[in-house]
Order: structure tokens, then sequence, then C-alpha cells
DNA sequence: CATGAATGAGCTTTCATTCAT
DNA sequence: TATGAATGAAAGCTCATTCAT
């Protein structure tokens, strides 16, 4: 299965950012990734994990003490480190560049971002649903990637805004719908089977012509 | 609150389409509704339901002999009737406009599938919710959906293609940019509170740039 | 049984000072004393209990949220209400004798709380055993039975003593003496099965010449 | 920490009485000693004897078989020869001392045992809480230590009894309040902190009198 | 011998669902 | 029809015990 490629790249992501871990509790974690992805963290057991697993549900305890301790082994890491280190690796790579265009910054996000969000594409809908529904989780999410988006993605906007590129609109409308569009393609591989690289081309062309100056 | 009177309004919708439904029964489906929104279905308990609702536990399985009928009372009518209603209706209005401009197009379709957004988000997150996670959801909503947006939205689509006054992609993906962009607002409103009004004429111009033939 | 008995009617203490409640919660109630009683709070589950009271494991917590709680639910009114009365009792019986002899104070006293000791010995030794191991009630029992000794009982102790009746102790020694050589009572019966009634008026005669002036 | 003290005390008790044990299970048996008599036996997690006594978990395992075995191995030599010496070295005392006085026996009995008690209070708290809970471990208590009261303090009794030395009830209830009245030390010790040492001489005397012929 | 990760039986607790009143 | 106490299956979690290293 495709579905399962993808998960394995996304569990690499969190295994990356989570030192040094037991081989039986990397299945415990990546078990619950891919559970937690498929049936929602509240519709999956702690039995359905250890099963999936291939281990003793004792187990799944051993280094996380609560459920709800799992989901944040799975999510934690992806917001405080590979979502952060995403958007700043974004930023090195537009900051030299003082003449770029519209065209490049969006196609120099979009194309990694879409890449980023076909591998990842199970743990965002994770955090997407945790978050609509965890307060907690919700500020957490808002404290993190808040600044990061104003440090790094706003000034380049204002200064493609300040050489005409980029239509005058505030920075967080424009982050919502450059986010939001491409989010949208994780929404359509959920309803149609669709390989998000025929999308990429469209999506920029959609993004660099509605985001233009007037 | 805004809130309470947005969940009111959204109640009302699926209320009028179930029919003669007793005044427990309809403060059961406004409480079940309400809560599924916030706190999301799995989360939610029938006695946090009844407590909600002011009745006894037991009178929550008077007409609904189990919590996933509860979900199906609450979605249902929605999924096949309101949602139906709110795109034939868009269909008349513009179906005898042969000269239908693309900026009135999407002015027509934004503005009020905004306000029907403003006043459905609860039944909207709950909806988008559930369908990323129950299987037998997914299929329904595409059954109804699907060809909802094949008779009505595309023909359309087509025409305005014709007449050059729309880019040429596959209507399917114009149709995941502009609901797409206006879900957007859905979830901001989750993150940032604000009045969705507001961003009504910076979405219709996003889109009509966005969507302009080359 | 015997115990049976004593069961019955210590459980008929907490009852009276619980308030009204329902038939099966009493059975659940009457079940956890005597488990507690004899197993220990520890090594009872709440599946012996449920099965003891002759309900359904959900039963046992629809008053009680917590296991810890059905343990206070037993204790609290024994602590707070019981055994106050029982010792406020006391004074009333004696404070209007000026000239109450040793042998009167301790026999009133003995025999009363003999008999007490006799009805209450179940819960007296779920109270002793959890005090010796639980921090908060060991406090939360000190607080509440230390004033009342020192309000009810040592002003007559004291009085005695004024009168030469009494040998001059600190009172609590003395009531270290009087309470502690009561309760082994409680230890004997443990160890050999005997009526305490056969014992009351030797543990009189003993207290009575032990605690005579020089 | 006297508490500190009185617990090594004790435990060399144990471990005089248990041959030769290497140095970690002595710790465990050390660390177990400790949580049982603070928290009770069943309270107390095989974890925490093992972070206690600074071992793995598993090493608890090496020497006692189950947590059950630990606990005998704590209880079983003071109950079978810590006890019993104490008993016995008593008679050794005064068995040949014809004309030995009420106050002599009862302070050459007063003066060690509350000594011993002090010293292996947390055992005494462990073996009470237990006893009362454990009807294997109640006959066994009984078995040994009725007889050796019987052969060893119970001739003591009768002959003072003879010579009208001792008030004439029966030698069971005599070592009852005897026993009961060192005893209550133990427990004023766990509400009231306070040095059993003051205690004595008032303990002595209040036994003397008690229980002098009429 | 010591370790500590792993086990799984069994415990406490939750909650959708039933039903006598 | 409405109630809410009662149910019991199943969930989350604990912990004595085992065993490969």
């Amino acid at each position: 299965m495709a579905e399962e490629t993808n998960i394995q790249e996304a569990f690499q992501a969190v295994m990356a950012a989570n030192g040094d871990i037991p081989p039986k509790q990397q299945q415990v974690l990546a078990a619950s990734l891919e559970l937690f992805a498929q049936q929602g963290f509240a519709n999956t057991t702690t039995k359905q994990i250890a099963q999936k697993a291939g281990v003793a549900e004792g187990t799944v305890y051993r280094r996380y003490k609560t459920k709800d301790e799992l989901l944040a082994a799975v999510l934690a890491p992806f917001v405080t480190q590979v979502l952060p280190r995403l958007i700043t690796e974004f930023a090195e790579g537009v900051v030299g560049r003082p003449y770029l265009t519209r065209h490049e910054m969006i196609q120099s996000i979009a194309e990694d971002r879409l890449a980023f969000i076909q591998k990842n594409g199970p743990i965002l809908r994770i955090l997407i649903r945790e978050i609509s529904v965890r307060t907690d989780l919700r500020s957490q999410f808002i404290t993190h990637a808040g600044p990061l988006l104003q440090e790094n993605l706003f000034p380049v906007l204002d200064r493609l805004k300040a050489r005409g590129e980029l239509v005058d609109w505030p920075d967080s409308r424009i982050a919502q719908f450059m986010i939001g569009t491409m989010l949208t393609e994780l929404v359509r591989t959920l309803l149609v089977p669709e390989d998000i690289e025929k999308a990429i081309p469209t999506i920029i062309k959609f993004l660099e012509k509605g985001l233009a100056p007037d």
C-alpha cells in the first residue's frame, strides 16, 4: 500500500526527533501513529495498538504512562521540531535573494511543502483533528507555529509586497490562502486517491495568480 | 453569544429537514450538535448530552436508539437535504444567465456559501472530522455530494471556460480550490476568532484572480 | 456468625450518618465495610464488592466515583459523626456530677465504649489499619478527634485530679491508657474469639486501680 | 533521622536471624521493611522496593521468588526467632529468683520490652497489620507465640499470684493488659511523635498498680 | 549474578444501553 | 412518555513476575 509507505516516512520524521528509542517502543509509536491517523485517537484502543505493534499491552505503557502521553509523543516532536525546521529551512532558502519573484517564492514553498504534506499526511491528519478538539493542544500549537510564521515567512512576504510582487493583503491572510490551498490536497487525497505530484504545478499557478497584485 | 446563535441556526437547518420532532428530542439534538462540534463525537458522552439537553439519559434513547443514530440524525439531513438545496439553489440562480462573468459566479457562490459556512460551522466541523474517520460516512458523502456538484456546478464552470472566462483546469480541481479556500475560513475561526464577513471580499478577489485564464 | 451481626450494626451507624441512600447503594456500602474489615482495603477488589453486594460492577461506581471515595463513605461519617457523638454523649453524662468518683467515671466510659467497640469493631479495624497507612486520613483523624478529647474528656479528668480521685499524669497519657486498654479487646477478639461483655468488669477494675493516685 | 536508625536496628534483628545474605539482598530486605512499615504491604510495589534498595527489579526476585516470600522473609525470622528469644530471655532472667516482686517483674519486662518495641516498631507495625488481614499468618503467629507465653510467662505469673503479689485474673488477661499497654506506645508514636523512653516509668507504674491484688 | 525490558492477568473505571417505575 | 438507577462489556492502566542479555 502506498499508505503504508507514507506512514513509514512520517514515522521516520517523528523517530528522528525522539532520540534513542528501543525497537519495541518504536513499534508502539509507529502503530499508534498509523491507527490514530486511520481511526482517530479516541477510537483507537491500547489493545489495538499493542496488537498492531506486536507487543503486549503492558509494553505500550512502559515508556508512555498514559494514552495521552502517547499522543503527545507522536505529535509533540512534529510540532516542536519537524514543523519549525520546515519553516526555517524555507526562510534560509530565500533569505539571501533580494530580487526573489512571487513565482520563485511560491514555487519554492509549494514544492517542498507539498512533498512534505504527502510524506507527513498521517501526522498532519492527526494533528488537525486533535487540534480541533483539544484546547490545550490548540494553544500549544498557536504558541509554536505563530511566531515561526511571523519570523520566517512574514518578512519575506513584506519584502515582496514592498517590491510590488505580491498583493497587499495582511500577511496572515496570505498565509491562510497559501497553507490552506496546499492542505486542500490533503483533503482531496482522502476523498479521491490521487498522486499529489500531479497537482503541484496547478496549485503553484493558482496561488501565483491569486496572490498577484491587482 | 454569537457561537450560540450559530448553533441555533445550524440547528434550525437540521431541524427543518427532520420533520416533526417533539421539544425534548429537539433539545437532545441541539445539545448533541453543540457538544459534538466542541469536543468531537467520540469524546462526548450520552450523559453530557442529557445534562446539556436538560433531560434524563433514557430520554436520549427514546427516538435515537444508539449514539451513532444520534450522529446520523445530526449529519444525515444536512448532507442529504441542506447541502443539496444549497447547491441546487445556486444553480437555479445562475442557470438562466448566459453571459455570466467569472466575477459574478464567484461572488454569487462565495457570498452565499461563506454565510452558510458561518451559520453551519459547527455541523461542518463535525462532518469533516467524522468523514475523515468513518469510511461509511465518507462513501455516503461522496455518493451524495459528487453528483450534485457534477450536475449543478460543473456545467456552469464548463460554460464559463468555453467563453474564456475561466482557467482551463479540470472542474474537480477548480471546485477543490473554491470550496477549499472557503473552508480555510472555518479553520481560521478555530485558531483566531474573527468575523467571517470581513474576509468575504478578499476571498472573492483571491478566487477571481486565481481562477482567471492565463 | 456473630461477626455478621456486628457488621450489620456497624453498618447501621454509618447508614444513619449517611442520609438517604437507595437500597443497592446500601448493599454496596455494607459489602465494602465487611470486605474492607476482613481483607483490608487494598486487598479488596471492586469485583468482590459487587459480587457480595449482589450488584453489577458498574453499580459500585454510581454513587462513589472511585474506590477511595467508597472508603471515605465508610469511614468519614464514622469519624465525623459517630465518634464525636460517642465522646460528647459521655461528657453530657458526667458533666452535671461534681462529686464523680474515679470508679464512676471509668465505669461510665468503659461500659458504653466497650459495647461500642464490639458493635463497631469492623469499622474500627478498617479505621486503625488505614490510619496507619494513609497520611491524609491520619491528619484528618487527629484534627477531628484531638479537640474532641480535649474539650470533653480532659476537663473531667482535670476535675478528678483536682479532687485527688485520679493519678496526676498528663491527660493525654491517661487517655492513652484508657482507650488503649479498651482497644486491646479488639485485638484479643481477633486472635481469640471471645465475648467482650465478660471482659468489661476486669477492664474496669484494671483501669480503676491503674489510674488511682499513688 | 531517628526513624532511620530504628529501621536499621530492626533490620539488624531480622538480618541476624536470617543467616548469610549478600549485600544487595540485604538492601532489598531493608527497603522492603521500611516501605512495608510506611505504606503497608499491599500498597508497596516491587518497583519501589527496587528503587529504594538501589537494585534492578529483577534482583528483588533473585532470592525471594514472590512478593509474599519477601514479606515472609521480613516477618518469619522475627516471629520464629527474635520474638521467642525475647520471651525466653526474660524467663531466664527471673526463673532463679523465688522471691520476685510484682514491681521487679513488671520493670524487668517493661524496660526490655519497651526498648524492644522502640527498636522493632516498624516490623511490629507490619506484623500487626498483616496479622489482621492474613489468616495464615494469624494462625502461624498464634501457634508460635501462644505456647511461648504459656511456657515462659504464665508460670512466672502463677508464682506471683500464689504469693499474693499479683491480682488473681486469668494469665491470658494479665498478658493482654501488659502487652496491650506497651503496644499503646506504638500507636502513640504514630499519632504524636514522642520518645518512648520518657513513657517507661509511667507505664511501669500503671501496670504495677493495675495488676496489684485487690 | 544482576539487569530492566517485556509480559499479561487482573484491577479500576467508563459509558452506551436497558428497563422497571 | 420520561426517568435515572442499574447493567456489563470493554477501556485504560498497574504491577508481580519472567527472561534474554
